[in-house]
RNA sequence: GCGCGAGUGGCGGAAUGGAAGACGCGUAUGGCUCAGAACCAUAUAGGUAAAACCUGUGGGGGUUCAAAUCCCCCCUCGCGCACCA
C-alpha cells in the first residue's frame, strides 16, 4: 500500500465517530489520566516547532489509552491578550473576529496531524463563559485581601501614551517608537502571591517529576535570603534607618549607608543640605532612568552624600550616608549598609566616591595579609570588637542574638518575588470585577452580578488610558452597596490570570453555576502529565501554581500541586534559529501533510532526537521517515500474499531469532516510553525490529504465523506515534476494531532466554578477540575456554595473567 | 558575575562504569532501468587500499581490571537570572 494524505482523512473521521478521545469523567471502571499540553495562543498558525508540544501529548495519550487508562487530553485557547489587540490595530478588524479565526485555524492543523483530543471540552478564555470565573476567582482573593490596589512606577512611553511591559523596552526606549521611556507612577492591581513565597518554595520539594531545571528557576526567582534587619540610629536625631542584609557578620566594616532615591527619610534629610538642589537633580536624573537601564551590562554606580552620617551600631563609628543609584526600593528596606571590602558593589562605589575601607573578614586564620581587593567569602572575623576571631558562621548568630538583646535589630526574611501586577490598560482582556462608588470607596462586584462582560463596541486604539474609560454604558454603573451611579475599574487582567487555573476548567467546561465541581476536579487532578515548553518555568507555572494553592487553601481543591509531572520539549531551530517568521526560517506542516502525510512528520519529529532537546530541522531526515513508513508498508503487502506454512514443525534458527528480536523490541519500546520520553530511540528500536523482519524473509524461512505477529508488532508500536498508518494495517490485517481499542503488546521473557552469546575478550581492557559460550557456563569454563584461544595464547605469550575479570554476558577481561 | 545544560563520525544522534558510533541522514560501489527517480544489496571514525596494529567521545590530569560515563582543573557553545545587599 501506498500511503498518503487520503488514509490520514479517513483515520480522523473514524476517530471522531469512535469517540476515542471523548471521555466519560465519571467512569472509575479504569484508573485515570489527565495529559495535559499547555494550550496555545492562538496568535497565528503553527510551525513544525508548535507541533513538537502536540504531537508528544498525543503519543502519550495514545499510548496510555492502550495501556488501559482512561486518558484525559482536552484543548483549549489562551485567547486574551494584547497580541491580538495589536494584530487587530494593523489589521483593522475586531480582537475577537482575529483571534477566532486563528483557533479555527489552528484546530483545523491539530486535526490534520491526528491529534486527539475531547472537544467537546473545548474551553476560550475569551468567553464570558470562562471569563465569569476567572473574575470570580479575583473577587475571592480580593476577599481574602490578596488582591489589592496601590501606586506603583510602570514604564511608560510619553509618545504612545501607553504603558509598556518590561519586554517593550529596548534600551531605554520604546521598541516602536524609540522615545525614552519614562516612569510613571499609576494605581494599579496586584496579586499578593508573596503571601504564598514560602509555601511555592517548599512545595517544590514535592513535584519529584519537574525537571530540576525549572525548580531552580523557580527557587532563583523566589529568591528566599535570611539575615537580619538593623537599625542605624541617624546623628543629632531621632530617626533611624532601618537596614536589611545577609551579612551581618560584616557589620563592623559598614563605613557608609547608601539609600534608594526613593526612601522616605531623604526628605527630611536633605532639608537643611547645603547641596539640597544637586541631590534633588541626582534623584530626578535616577528616577528617569527607566528599570531597564538598570539591566545594561555597565551600568554605571553613581551616588550623592546626603550631608548627614549616621551611627553604626556596634562600632559606634559616625559613617556618612549616600543617595545611589544602584539601591533597589522595592528589596529589603530600600536602604543598605554598605561593607567595602567584601562587597563587590559596594567596594566599586567607595573606590569611585573615596569612601573608607575597612577589612573585617579574613579567608581563614593563617591569612596574614591581604590585597586591598574584596573578600566575598566566609571567614574569620577581624577588627569587630568582641566578635573578632569568630567565624562567619558563629559570628552571624551571635551578632544577631546582641541586635535582638539591644533591641537595636532582628532576624528577618526577604525574597526577591513581587506581587503579581495584573492590571493592564488595555481591552482584549477579563474586565476586573470592581466598582468605585464616592461613598462607598472601591467596592467588588457581587458574585451574582458576573461576569463584568467586555463590551464589544469599542475603540481600542490606545491613547495611553484603558479603552473601557471611553465605553460610558460600560464604566457608568450603581454602586452594589448603596445603589447610588458609580465607575466600573476600566484595566483588565493580565491574561496569565486565564491561564493559572484553566486546567481545572476542562473537568466541567460547561458547567454554568460553579468554576468547577470539587469533587471532579479532586479525582481527576493533579494532572498526571504536563507538557509544554520551557519558557513558561516561571511565570505560567508559578502563577498556577499560587492560585491552585489559594483553591486549595480555601478547600476547593485538594491538591496542593496542580501538575505532578512536567515535561519541557526543546524547540525545533532552522539553520540555527528559533523559528520566525521576521527571520524567514519558518517550516510550514501543510506542505508535509500533502506530500508525505501527518505520519511523516509525526515521525520524523518525534525521532530527530530527545524531546528535551533542541534539535535541528532537516528536510533529508523528512524523507529518511517517510522512507522507512514505506518500508514497514512494504511489509504488509508481502504479508497478504504469503503462503509459507510449516505449522506444527519446530521453530528454525531465524524464527527463533526473529521471535527474541520481537519481544526485546517490545519491552525496549516500552521502557523508552514509560522513562523520560525517548520517542526517539524507540522508533530506533522499531527500525531495527524491520530491518530484521525483511533480513529473516530474505535469508531463512519464516512461517506465515510469526511473519504475521512481527508486521503486528511492528504497527502497534508505532501506533502512538504514526496512528493513521497503524490503524490502516490494523485494518488490513482483519481487525475490526480501532487498534487504539486493542492493548499494547506484552513482551515474555521465555522468548528472551539464550542459550548461546557472543562475549568480548579483553586484554589489559582492549578487545582483541571475540568469542561465543553457552550462558550455562560457569566462570571457571569461560576462563579455560579464553585462555584456549589462539589469539590470547600468541598475544598473552610466556606472561601469565595476574588476573580474570568475567563480567557475566558481557566479556572477560585478562589483566597482564 | 551567578545558576543550569551541552560538547561523541561529513550531519541528527546512540551507549550513564563493561565491545564507542545503535538507528537515521548523507556518501560510495553494485543490482534493477532505455534513462532517471524510487527501490534492493554492500560498505562507510581516522591513520590506510587491505590484514595486522595504532589512535579516537572539547583539552589536561586522576580513580579503576575497565571511563564518553565517576572525581579535579581548564576551554567553547547554548539557555536562564542578573546591582536582590
Amino acid at each position: 500500500m501506498e500511503y498518503s494524505k487520503a488514509t490520514d482523512l479517513k483515520w480522523h473521521a473514524f476517530w471522531k465517530n469512535e469517540r476515542l478521545f471523548n471521555v466519560d469523567i465519571k467512569d472509575t471502571s479504569k484508573p485515570k489520566y489527565y495529559c495535559l499540553v499547555m494550550f496555545p495562543y492562538p496568535s497565528s498558525e503553527l510551525h513544525v516547532g508548535h507541533a513538537r508540544n502536540y504531537i508528544i501529548g498525543d503519543a502519550v495519550s495514545r499510548y496510555k489509552i492502550m495501556r488501559g487508562y482512561n486518558v484525559l487530553s482536552p484543548m483549549g485557547w489562551d485567547a486574551f491578550g494584547l497580541p491580538a489587540e495589536n494584530q487587530a490595530i494593523k489589521h483593522k478588524i475586531h480582537p475577537q473576529t482575529w483571534t477566532l479565526k486563528n483557533i479555527e485555524r489552528i484546530k483545523e492543523q491539530l486535526n490534520s496531524w491526528g491529534i486527539g483530543y475531547d472537544w467537546d471540552r473545548e474551553i476560550t478564555t475569551c468567553f464570558p463563559q470562562y471569563y465569569k470565573w476567572t473574575q470570580w476567582i479575583f473577587l475571592k482573593l480580593y476577599q481574602k485581601g490578596l488582591a489589592y490596589r496601590k501606586e506603583a512606577f510602570a514604564n511608560w512611553c510619553p509618545s504612545c501614551k501607553t504603558v509598556l511591559a518590561n519586554e517593550q523596552v529596548v534600551d531605554g526606549a520604546c521598541e516602536r517608537c524609540s522615545t525614552k521611556v519614562e516612569q510613571k507612577k499609576l494605581k494599579q492591581w496586584f496579586l499578593k502571591i508573596t503571601s504564598y513565597a514560602d509555601r511555592l518554595l517548599e512545595d517544590l520539594s514535592l513535584l519529584k517529576d519537574w525537571p530540576e531545571k525549572v525548580k531552580i528557576m523557580q527557587i532563583n526567582w523566589i529568591g528566599k535570603s535570611e539575615g537580619v534587619e538593623i537599625d542605624f540610629p541617624i546623628e543629632n536625631s531621632n530617626e533611624k534607618i532601618r537596614c536589611f542584609t545577609t551579612r551581618i557578620d560584616t557589620i563592623f566594616g559598614a563605613t557608609f549607608l547608601a539609600l534608594s532615591w526613593e526612601h522616605q527619610v531623604i526628605k527630611e534629610l536633605v532639608k537643611d543640605s547645603i547641596n539640597k538642589n544637586q541631590i534633588e537633580e541626582f534623584i530626578n536624573k535616577v528616577k528617569n532612568q527607566p528599570l531597564s537601564a538598570r539591566l545594561v551590562e555597565n551600568f554605571e554606580k553613581e551616588g550623592i552624600f546626603t550631608g548627614k552620617f549616621a551611627i553604626n551600631p556596634l562600632s559606634g563609628k559616625k559613617i556618612p550616608i549616600w543617595i545611589a543609584n544602584y539601591i533597589l526600593t522595592e528589596y529589603g528596606t530600600g536602604a543598605i549598609m554598605c561593607v567595602p571590602a567584601h562587597d563587590k558593589r559596594d567596594f566599586e562605589f567607595a573606590k569611585k566616591y573615596n569612601l573608607e575601607i575597612i577589612e573585617v573578614i579574613k579567608p581563614s586564620q593563617h591569612t596574614t595579609t591581604l590585597p586591598i581587593a574584596v573578600f566575598e567569602g566566609e571567614g574569620i572575623l577581624v577588627n569587630s570588637g568582641n566578635f573578632s576571631g569568630l567565624t562567619s558562621r558563629d559570628a552571624k548568630e551571635k551578632i544577631a542574638f546582641y541586635l535582638e538583646e539591644a533591641n537595636i535589630g532582628r532576624r528577618a526574611v526577604n525574597y526577591k518575588l513581587r506581587d503579581w501586577l495584573i492590571s493592564r490598560q488595555r481591552y482584549w482582556g477579563a474586565p476586573i470585577p470592581i466598582i468605585y462608588c464616592d461613598s462607598c470607596g472601591e467596592v467588588p462586584v457581587p458574585e451574582n452580578n458576573l461576569p463584568v462582560l467586555l463590551p464589544y463596541n469599542i475603540e481600542f486604539l490606545p491613547t495611553g488610558q484603558s479603552p473601557l474609560t471611553f465605553a460610558k454604558e460600560f464604566t457608568q454603573t450603581t454602586c452594589p452597596n448603596c445603589k447610588r451611579p458609580a465607575q466600573r475599574e476600566t484595566d483588565t487582567m493580565d491574561t496569565f490570570v486565564d491561564s493559572s487555573w484553566y486546567y481545572l476548567r476542562y473537568i466541567s467546561p460547561k458547567e454554568e453555576n460553579v468554576a468547577f465541581i470539587t469533587e471532579d476536579v479532586n479525582r481527576w487532578l493533579p494532572v498526571d502529565q504536563y507538557i509544554g515548553g520551557v519558557e513558561h518555568a516561571i511565570l505560567h507555572l508559578l502563577y498556577s501554581r499560587f492560585i491552585n494553592k489559594f483553591l486549595y487553601d480555601l478547600g476547593l481543591v485538594n491538591f496542593p500541586e496542580p501538575f505532578a509531572k512536567l515535561f519541557t520539549q526543546g524547540m525545533i531551530v532552522k539553520d540555527g534559529f528559533k523559528m520566525s517568521k521576521s527571520k524567514g526560517n519558518v517550516v510550514a506542516p501543510d506542505y508535509i501533510i500533502d506530500k508525505y502525510g501527518a505520519d511523516t512528520m509525526r515521525l520524523y519529529i518525534l525521532f530527530m532526537g530527545p524531546p528535551q532537546k533542541d534539535a535541528e530541522w532537516q528536510d533529508e531526515g523528512l524523507q529518511g521517515a517517510y522512507r522507512f513508513l514505506q518500508r514497514a508498508l512494504r511489509l504488509v503487502d508481502v504479508l497478504k500474499e504469503y503462503n509459507n506454512t510449516e505449522e506444527g514443525q519446530p521453530l528454525n534458527s531465524f524464527e527463533r531469532a526473529l521471535l527474541k528480536k520481537i519481544h526485546s523490541t517490545i519491552k525496549e519500546v516500552t521502557v523508552d516510553l514509560e522513562g523520560d520520553f525517548q520517542f526517539n530511540t524507540a522508533i530506533a528500536r522499531i527500525m531495527e525490529l524491520v530491518n530484521q523482519i525483511y533480513k529473516s524473509l530474505n535469508e531463512g524461512f519464516l512461517r506465515k504465523s510469526i511473519f504475521y505477529q512481527a508486521v503486528d508488532t511492528v504497527f502497534l508500536l508505532l501506533s502512538p506515534f504514526t496512528p493513521h498508518i497503524s490503524e490502516e494495517v490494523n485494518n488490513i490485517l482483519g481487525n475490526k476494531c480501532s487498534i487504539f481499542r486493542r492493548s499494547w503488546p506484552l513482551y515474555y521473557e521465555e522468548y528472551l532466554k539464550e542459550e548461546e552469546i557472543e562475549i568480548a575478550v579483553l586484554i589489559n581492557g582492549k578487545v582483541k578477540d571475540k568469542v561465543t559460550i553457552s550462558t550455562d557456563w560457569d566462570k571457571r569454563s569461560v576462563e579455560e575456554k579464553i585462555l584456549s584461544l589462539e589469539k590470547v595464547k600468541k598475544i598473552l605469550g610466556n606472561n601469565t595473567p595476574k588476573k580474570i575479570i568475567y563480567v557475566e554476558k558481557r566479556l572477560v577481561n585478562i589483566v597482564v
